[in-house]
RNA sequence: GGCCCAUUCGUCUAGUGGCCUAGGACACCGCCCUCUCACGGCGGCGGCACGGGUUCGAAUCCCGUAUGGGCCUCCA
């Protein structure tokens, strides 16, 4: 029999990391075993439905790579027929009103029990559970009744989810059961926390797929990450392209204890992608990601400076800070700054037939021995005059890119601004 | 408080009774490469929460303790 799993989102803001590495979970399984990955919007409590975020939470999932199969469904649009499923149980006498509400009679004695692929079989007395409430008073369906309802109508042959449902599980086993429904498996894979250990929050840095994607991180990077955080195929392998994610899946390995979101390993990974990119498709990224803030930044420009940047930095958003430098004005710090260098570097450069990275590397080299001095000595001035910081792109390529004229100004303003010494 | 779940280097993890002198990756430290920063290469530091069992033998099985987490809503 074909699978088909389901993410259950709630509307009420941007999709959380922690839901999202949820929801690929779901993927990886779907797609590992050729069924079915649907997404069901749980908008039943109206009263915190954020607007936006139904469609953000479908941006979200597109940008990741995460695709769904069939209509996107609403909670909302199948209230009657929770209704009439309670009044089915009430009729049967499994369920009773309650000032209006409609409770659900649990069993009194026995255990409800359950295998759960990731945590094994888990018990839980009859006498601990409630008598469910189905429908409010005010007749809106709850969502314990409204989930287990929704998956049987859907189909839904997996419940994969958080661990913050497990004590749900056994009242949707029984309300299902009353129902004469076959039950779902069910995975509840484990939390993902913060560095501190709590939950994680906006304190510990980037919450959101779209904080992360702001950030400058790359949808695959992220999802290799995410699906390494509870999952490992063995003990060896880290990156892995979306194929080989999908191909090796297996809910069967998902470990049971919660993960520590470890951002400094995101970064490593990103860079292992970002280096990996062909220059175009580099250049392809960048420019969109560049051009979403700084519409003012020549797109040539930008692409020009791929090979500077490629190998150096681990996320999109380290492009700014380092090579602004060609895209306007800086302010070098006048103490790093040395005059009895930067007016030799000037006319040595200006002389120059060929503006280009080789001409330029083999004239410093020369300027070099000329002064006596180390390249190290010699360059550092020359990159904070020029690009206003000590790390920076390669020097030589950073020249030629700025250009001849432009260059030779911010030598020659940088050896006016030399603090005396 | 009750119920449920979890516990291998700082972090992500491999490990399913002998292959473990516990492996890999990130981070960290050192060295090399080098025009800065990265990248890359080499090396290092570092862990089975604790206490009892079971067994010839336990990171692996059982019990207890401790710690952490989740749930106990007419929230989802």
């Amino acid at each position: 029999m074909s699978v088909r799993v389901r993410m259950a989102p709630s509307p009420t803001g941007l999709l959380h990391i922690g839901n999202v590495r949820t929801a690929l979970f779901n993927w990886l399984f779907a797609r590992h075993e050729g069924g079915e990955f649907r997404l069901r919007i749980e908008n039943t409590d109206t009263a915190r439905e954020v607007f936006e975020a139904t469609e953000q939470i479908q941006q979200s999932l597109r940008w990741l790579g995460l695709d769904w199969d069939d209509e996107v469904t609403f909670q909302l649009d199948r209230m009657e027929d929770c209704r009439a499923a309670a009044q089915e149980l009430l009729a049967a006498g499994k369920a009773y009103e309650d000032e209006g509400a409609i409770r659900f009679r649990m069993p009194d004695e026995g255990v409800t029990a359950f295998d759960d692929i990731v945590l094994g079989r888990i018990e839980v007395p009859n006498e601990e559970i409630e008598d469910l409430v189905l429908v409010r008073s005010d007749g809106r369906p709850t969502y314990n009744f409204a989930s287990p309802l929704e998956d049987l109508w859907d189909g839904i042959t997996h419940v994969i989810r958080g661990p913050d449902h497990i004590s749900n599980t056994p009242k949707q086993i029984n309300v299902l059961s009353a129902l004469g429904a076959r039950l779902p498996r069910y995975a509840h894979v484990p939390n993902v926390n913060g560095p501190d250990g709590s939950k994680l929050s906006k304190r510990h840095g980037a919450v959101s797929v779209d904080d992360f994607r702001v950030a400058g991180y790359l949808p695959e990077a992220l999802m290799n990450f995410l699906a390494l955080l509870g999952w490992a195929p063995d003990g060896e392998t880290t990156i892995m392209s979306r194929d080989e994610l999908v191909g090796r899946f297996s809910l069967e390995r998902v470990g049971s204890s919660p993960a520590i979101f470890d951002y400094a390993k995101l970064d490593w990974m990103n860079g292992m992608y970002l280096r990996a990119l062909s220059p175009e498709d580099f250049a392809d990224r960048l420019v969109s990601y560049v051009g979403e803030t700084r519409r003012d930044w020549p797109e040539e420009r930008v692409r020009a400076a791929v090979p500077l940047v490629q190998e150096k930095i681990g996320r999109l958003s380290e492009f700014e800070a380092f090579a602004g430098f060609l895209f306007g004005d800086v302010e070098p710090d006048g103490a790093l700054l040395d005059k009895r260098i930067l007016e030799p570097a000037r006319s040595a450069l200006g002389e120059l037939e060929t503006w280009s990275a080789g001409e330029i590397e083999r004239r410093l080299k020369a300027l070099c021995d000329e002064l006596g001095e180390k390249p190290r000595t010699v360059y550092l001035p020359i990159r904070v005059a020029v690009t206003g910081s000590r790390v920076s792109p390669g020097l030589y390529e950073s020249l030629e890119l700025l250009g001849r004229e432009e260059s030779l100004a911010r030598l020659e303003a940088g050896a006016a601004a030399a603090d005396a010494a």
